[in-house]
DNA sequence: GATTTTCCTGCAAGTTTTTGCGGTATTCTA
DNA sequence: TAGAATACCGCAAAAACTTGCAGGAAAATC
């Protein structure tokens, strides 16, 4: 990897969680310690990030880190991402849905990792078409509001046609009867032809998201291979999902 | 090979892949590290690219995140999208390709219009999804290298179901009696489907690209029913086009 | 058509950059 | 304040770069 490729990336990392340890970088990226301290150092100089002991904070200046999306639970999010990440291994097939968990996510991959990902994001999409050794396909479709991902009958025909390994969704609610449910049909159903067309399927799911029912069924909780919460799993609601047959990671 | 044909080379895969390494393009090109370390150097002089140790890196230069031929052609760019921007009207549906072009057209559209958009560009499909009166759907399919269009077979298939009203896509390559061509057989097939999908269609075209010939074929001119070019109708080379039958704007 | 001139390319020698490592200093944390 | 984590420094090896040069191709000139 090119050096300022390298530094490019840490920017970017910056820029998406404000702040960084050297230590992860050194992991993520595959360099020393001292080659990222040494990168650090040069983005300092150059004011694009305040180094810090231990690692770099964004630049206070930039009005861009300030920018961060929503109100959402920022660090419980992270927390998921970082336990889903070893599910994903070496030329995999996935498909991915949208959503911030999920873009934390891909943040998280390693930049020289080799998979094939079917989404149906737009940014998702966009970040995976930068690492090289990721195939990346859009499913088509119509593009719903804000959150950038197609859905309806266009995607659904499209996953009639792959085969995947591992289906990685957000979950909006999940209730160990009612099963896996969403607030739009369009995107019940989609979510629905998503988890058919893999073999295993991960959830996402914040924990304030376990209990609650909404409108549309997407499945029962046994199509589902995985959840990934943030919580410890002592708690109370997750027995009965337990008891369903769930696993948790 | 002659020089400037392999530098425009070199200058398509960093535009394509956004990066590169000299070693690579030495053993692409079949010349040695150090012709290609001259090339680039001399890219880099122009302002086409950013030269770095190991490689190069597209030019950072340009606002938007797609790189072309160097900063030149904006002001050009801008032209051919304000002359093209009457054709759109209210309520139509439109199929978009991807571009620098494109996009300028996309930012001058009112924000209030109503459209429905089939676009195979993550990029535009993204920027419209903030007009509210618009309908966005991505066209499905594998997104190739670094312009962020989705290509082939699935995108194809998804244009059949489609009839629009107007197809906009930019040129890469016209000539009188040769036609429409380009440098990737599925980009050119998955223009073809666009302009088949369509009841009129509008290339967009830096002069600079008129009268080349690149080796896919997409179709020959007729299928064209209207040029969008930022050059006075005088010029030389376009009566053999206007000879063709083909519109300008 | 022959000759001159210019340009392009690959090679070799020497220089610079990048990177990881060991050793030591500094900073943080309990 | 001790122990651990982090940072810094200098060094060495590998990779990449620069430069000058020579053979050969292309273009210009006569």
């Amino acid at each position: 990897m090119l050096k300022e490729e390298r530094q490019n990336m840490i920017l970017e990392i910056i820029a998406d969680r404000n702040k960084i340890r050297s230590a992860e970088l050194s992991a993520h990226l595959k360099v020393s310690e001292d080659t990222i301290r040494r990168d650090l150092r040069e983005l300092a100089e150059g004011g694009f990030i305040k180094k810090v002991h231990g690692g770099a904070l964004a630049n206070p200046k930039t009005p861009e880190s300030i920018h961060r999306r929503g109100s959402a639970p920022l660090a419980e999010m992270q927390v998921i991402a970082e336990k889903v990440l070893p599910s994903i291994k070496e030329n995999q097939v996935i498909i991915m849905d949208g959503g911030v968990i999920i873009e934390h996510l891909v943040s998280l991959l390693n930049p020289d990792i080799s998979l094939t990902v079917f989404t149906n994001s737009i940014l998702v999409a966009d970040r995976l078409v930068d690492f090289s050794s990721v195939e990346v396909y859009i499913l088509g479709g119509k593009i719903a509001g804000r959150r950038r991902v197609s859905n309806g009958i266009d995607v659904i025909n499209m996953l009639q046609e792959v085969n995947a390994d591992l289906c990685i969704f957000e979950i909006s609610s999940i209730h160990a009867d009612i099963g896996l449910t969403g607030n739009n049909r369009d995107i019940a159903l989609t979510q629905k032809a998503m988890i058919t067309a893999a073999n295993h399927s991960i959830g996402l799911c914040l924990s304030e998201r376990i209990g609650r029912i909404q409108p549309f069924r997407i499945t029962t909780v046994n199509y589902l291979s995985y959840l990934a919460t943030e919580v410890p799993k002592e708690s109370g609601m997750l027995h009965s999902l337990i008891q369903k047959g769930v696993h948790f990671i």
